[in-house]
DNA sequence: AATATCGTACAGTTTATTCTGTACGTATTT
DNA sequence: AAATACGTACAGAATAAACTGTACGATATT
């Protein structure tokens, strides 16, 4: 039979912090951002950087930056309790209909991005003169440009992907 | 009109690398994991270890622990050639496929090796002994317990959700 | 058998990321 | 208005990740 006391509690919630920060890191998020993510979940009300502060031991200015980036990727937010001074956050409602949310805006948005910017090397390199170039050249170009129509159609396919997810997406325990 | 030489046309090989691997990033590929994997995904044929440390301006000993790495992760394969003594790797045929089956897989890996992890704790907690504790402690426990429940139900349907992804996907230009 | 080539283990260096303390602007309290 | 409390910009310190050169075992060549 095992005794829970204070410090075994402690011990157990900072396993648990550390176990489930590895899978959001699966879902991009940084260690740092996680735990203090995990933190915040965990705690049934909101949090002060302070509170946030002492419960990870780390400073003020991390959990200020930290914040910052989870308040970014629409993870957390802050709330307002009259009469406290203080900043006041809390992980999101619907945590995991946000974090999915998130990771797939997140990824669609790089897709986007990264597709564009193929798309105008693309462009660049299928307007440009070839005159004067030997065979091998030729065939270089020939093949990085198919590579890049490839790839191209891969990041539209992640846009569309990622889309369907997030329509269909289907988990709500909460 | 834009000239093509030999210059320009490795600035945008070099460019298309970077910003493919960006890509790469989201599924869980390292930056430098990611470098190997388009330069070797971009060469038509397959290279030694010397011509992707050429190629990179790396190392040779970066090339042959990033194999490796992209071996474990089976997007790269070792392939023979009758009368060279070095070994030969290239991107695996199907690489989108497998790009997705690699990132699904380790995703579902992850979320079963956390959701286990937190089995075990929860079964820690629940099964040992609240005697002589205070109210708080008891209510601190139920919280936490309750969390977990929460959290071993998302690592769940992670698992599923993934697992639907792999039967279902749907990219095939190649 | 001796020599050369190849891939990788290992230890140390370089580079990038994360974290911290100080300092300061803003807002609140006295 | 002075003093206190709060959050964050910034620069430097600590930590983690990536990279490299040397050394060595294994295989191939001479």
């Amino acid at each position: 039979m095992v005794l829970i006391d204070h410090h075994s509690i402690e011990d157990i919630q900072t396993k648990v912090i550390h176990e489930f920060s590895k899978t959001l890191n699966i879902f991009g998020l940084s260690t740092a951002d996680s735990h203090l993510f995990v933190t915040l979940y965990l705690h049934k009300s909101p949090m002060t950087l302070d509170e946030m502060s002492n419960a990870l031991g780390k400073s003020k200015t991390s959990m200020s930056t930290g914040i910052r980036s989870l308040l970014e990727q629409g993870l957390v937010e802050r709330v307002w309790k009259k009469g406290v001074r203080k900043d006041l956050y809390q992980a999101n409602e619907n945590l995991y209909k946000n974090l999915m949310s998130s990771y797939i805006h997140k990824c669609r948005l790089a897709a986007g991005e990264q597709k564009s910017s193929l798309m105008k090397m693309e462009n660049e390199l299928s307007s440009s003169s070839k005159d004067g170039l030997n065979e091998e050249y030729l065939n270089r170009v020939d093949d990085l440009y198919g590579r890049m129509q490839d790839m191209i159609k891969f990041h539209e396919w992640i846009e569309e992907t990622f889309h369907t997810l997030k329509t269909n997406r289907s988990f709500s325990d909460e």
